[in-house]
DNA sequence: GGCTAGATTTGACCCTGTCCAATCTGGCCG
DNA sequence: CGGCCAGATTGGACAGGGTCAAATCTAGCC
């Protein structure tokens, strides 16, 4: 369904159909947290390939794609820009310290945990995003 | 008192007690969320000038005190690392999306929340980091 | 007053990302 | 079906923020 729609998607998003877009799009597929340069290789393309993507094109691509909410970007401290598939269910992220893997975590909504900061100090809040971060099992392993 | 006890300060923590340090940490004073670039314009000195810190020299000082929890970086989306001297209480920020203005908020410890993520994917976490996103009352008044 | 591990400086360099002007193209229109 | 043009893409220069490595300096102990 991914070829088909991905088209559909993003003219129903007000965006054109392009052949970069829809590159990014299938090379977000099973790879989340993947940064600009990791979607740039797994586009296929490489500067100056035929229907290769260029550095600017990749960067606006993924900023109209990030606005029109088919992607999400996630700046982890010490870490370039991610981007991910996954939007609008508003969950977190678990950060290993060591080796940087990132996993999921659904936020247990319902009560969003903090979504509502005690003391807002006068902001209008619309996102609470959480970072946890630690030592995967595997870098625990092997230190 | 702080000429006094920032060199103790630094002792305690097992680091020398250099005119560099003692001037990062003075530039903090009063001056949450400052970056690299406000931390050296008001440690009073430019670069070559006779007390100065060099750019390496800023950020090995503040990398240090960082180890030494003597102050604590943080690194909103979008924003230079940003430093301040509030540690180990584990508090938050809020975020203008607009101004980039920060502000603190306590943790409504006693169960911090979230801190632990429901699943934790065999991460062994240690840190629980939330910003939420907004607009802030002056913002929001001027568009 | 020396010594030495630790701290600082200098200057080159890299990565991620942005600006701008020129060119190309999706997709609507006649 | 061919043309048009706003929207998309490209190329290349450039900038901010930060890191690396080697040489020099200095806090603080003997």
């Amino acid at each position: 369904m991914e070829q088909q729609t991905a088209g559909d998607l993003l003219r129903r998003a007000g965006l054109r159909s392009t052949t970069q877009r829809r590159a990014v799009l299938a090379a977000l597929q099973g790879h989340p947290h993947s940064t600009a340069a990791e979607i740039e290789a797994r586009a296929g393309i490489g500067r100056g390939s035929a229907s290769g993507l260029s550095r600017q094109g990749l960067y606006n691509v993924l900023e109209d794609l990030t606005r029109a909410e088919l992607i999400r970007c996630i700046e982890p401290a010490g870490s370039p820009a991610r981007y991910e598939l996954r939007v609008g269910d508003n969950h977190h992220h678990l950060v290993c310290r060591v080796c940087g893997r990132i996993e999921d975590v659904d936020c247990t909504v319902g009560r969003a945990p903090c979504l509502d900061p005690v003391e807002s100090k006068g902001f209008t809040v619309d996102e609470a995003e959480i970072t946890w971060w630690g030592v995967c099992a595997d870098c625990r392993g092997s230190a």
